[in-house]
DNA sequence: TGTACATCAGTGAACGCGCGTTCACTGATGTAC
DNA sequence: TGTACATCAGTGAACGCGCGTTCACTGATGTAC
């Protein structure tokens, strides 16, 4: 039964891409023999790939966040004003009801908090580069940018969260259209 | 060992107030046998106060809910200006330390947005009662202040779960304070 | 008020189950000559 | 290029462990007379 190098490799990244999305939607406490039947797998074959289910979370975060980002540059890239475009796509009810593939921060916010050292440092990585991207859409000054970031990244994350947790859908729209005008204008 | 009616319900209570700080510190998949001995008890009494661990999970909530709104309402009254008061404590380093005291939608939000049926109902009754707390502090004319509180409540939210994720100490306290101004001046 | 009995809060052990991890095994792939 | 052997991806069963829940038991509390 064994594969090919090529296989393996591209087992490999399979697992990590249904874990990437299986954590977000269900939370870090999936089970591996979830995530492994997932990807058309059993649960023994794991740890060929992985040494321990904390790597596998640590990787599958640092996944999301990599195809999280390259979103957010797309989005900001075709709009015409680059934050407006971030927000928009950021907070429609798209984004909002497809939680296996959007923002890690988002998804998982409050479990990162409270995640393992490696994890965390992995999260505050994409933290600061989600600042970045936002930041670096923005004509003000370079400070005043990364500052006006900081907090439309959090009022994004925030909103978000709130849509995601109401369970009124008119509530949970409100959150999302009422956090896009403000985050738009500032 | 029957304990007396009054002993009793304060044993209810001193279960809900343990399992409300418990669930916001570790999360809501902390296990019972955890709570229980927290709370100076064996695992096996639980069901004498309670009828499965959904229920806990769903009083606990509420019971941190009210907690943070008396305090929300406390620190607004204490202040000057309410929503300043209120931003300045949310986002103090002392609020995103004590994550078992602190507000639920911070320490739990992306697990409340799975939570079940019950406790979602519970969280979204949360969500109107503290964006109402928050427009109630506001001057400006009654609907202006209510999206103006949805805003705010989703940057502080968003804030301090990203203070919460970094383990830059310095990155941390910058959301915090950039978020704190950017709130009051609202 | 005192006595006899029913109630039930709390204990501690057990239940089945799913968890992360390990392991013997299989058989196709990779390597050495 | 062909053959013989080592490697190792994947399977499926098992490991110990902790989970939520149940239960027989204890003995103090509550109730009925």
């Amino acid at each position: 039964m064994r594969k090919s190098r090529e296989e393996t490799a591209e087992t490999r990244k399979r697992i990590l891409n249904v874990a990437a999305r299986e954590f977000r939607q269900n939370g870090m406490e999936t089970g591996l023999a979830e995530v492994m039947a997932a990807a058309g797998l059993t649960q023994g074959g794991f740890y060929k790939h992985f040494g321990s289910k904390a790597e596998l979370v640590c990787e599958a975060l640092e996944l999301a966040l990599d195809a999280e980002f390259k979103a957010l540059e797309k989005v900001a890239e075709s709009g015409s004003k680059g934050i407006a475009s971030i927000a928009s796509a950021y907070l429609s009810e798209r984004h909002r009801d497809d939680v296996g593939k959007s923002c890690p921060f988002s998804a998982l916010g409050s479990e990162l908090a409270r995640a393992d050292k490696g994890t965390r440092a992995a999260a505050t990585a994409g933290l600061k580069r989600m600042i970045d991207i936002v930041a670096d859409r923005s004509d003000a000054r370079r400070d005043v940018a990364r500052k006006r970031a900081t907090v439309a990244v959090a009022t994004l994350i925030g909103a978000i969260t709130m849509a995601r947790i109401s369970d009124d859908p008119e509530l949970s729209s409100q959150i999302l259209k009422l956090a896009e005008r403000h985050v738009t204008e500032l």
